[in-house]
DNA sequence: CTAAATATTAGAATGATTCTAATATACTTG
DNA sequence: CAAGTATATTAGAATCATTCTAATATTTAG
């Protein structure tokens, strides 16, 4: 899939979003945008992403995935997931939710909100408030 | 506080330690070990960790900092937090328990693990079963 | 005490990411 | 829509945490 794919339609939806996000609708961030919004929700690292857009002929650098990645994610367009140091996952998923990891496989998988519920959670420390609660459940093949 | 002021006893009791972890009893590993298991749990990282022993003048290559810090996690003296991606946290806590994370001041807080009860977790999907649960509650100051 | 096994270390290498500063593209205003 | 200003993109250098290498030192077993 090279960028000229993209009909008139998809590049206005995507313009949208990004101007939406306030950001500049630019090549690369169609390109990236593309791949990255479809139909299902999806989890890339800069790797995953870069070489998706090397095979798909975006001629984006790796530098430019760099930033928009971290465009998209202060543009609230993608929320970032800490499972592994060494290596910044990015979920399309902005909405509120948790995760399975199996890192072996180096593979994300949502879980809805309302399947993680707690009993009980402690108050936040005096002086501090909950900016957010991460629950992450670690797999390993049966 | 440098590496002599050990008292035999000291001495005695890390040696211990060490051996039943399967690791030799050397001069850095008693330094790193006196540092870290002292009467309460710790957190620390690599860098934390070598300022320390600078500071205390042990004497202890950074190498050794990364490599004591590995073996202590591998032999079970040690656990790995993951709660920001760069950095690796090690806690001095072994038993089963979640995390407060202040990211702004790079802070980690144990909470028990009988204050964090779930009500509802999804089960593991086929093939897969569950090897850990990890719950991060950010904070900010309020 | 000697030999074999394991640890330590400085410095090089690696891997992910960010920075730099030169060039290109998008937006704004007249 | 032209020209100027603001913002993006990029290759390659720089950085940061960490691991590796291979030479030297220490620990342990016999």
């Amino acid at each position: 899939m090279k960028f000229d794919v993209l009909t008139p339609e998809q590049i206005d939806q995507l313009s949208d979003k990004l101007h939406a996000a306030g950001l500049r609708s630019t090549r690369p961030r169609l390109a990236l945008a593309h791949l990255l919004f479809g139909d299902r929700n999806r989890h890339v690292t800069a790797e995953t992403l870069h070489e998706e857009a090397r095979r798909a002929e975006l001629g984006v650098s790796q530098a430019t995935i760099y930033n928009t990645l971290n465009q998209f994610l202060s543009a609230g367009l993608l929320s970032e997931v800490i499972v592994d140091h060494g290596r910044s996952y990015f979920d399309t998923n902005v909405t509120e939710h948790q995760h399975f990891f199996i890192k072996d496989e180096a593979k994300l998988i949502d879980i809805p909100l309302e399947e993680v519920v707690f009993k009980t959670l402690p108050d936040a420390p005096n002086g501090y408030k909950v900016a957010g609660v991460d629950v992450v459940i670690r797999l390993e093949r049966r």
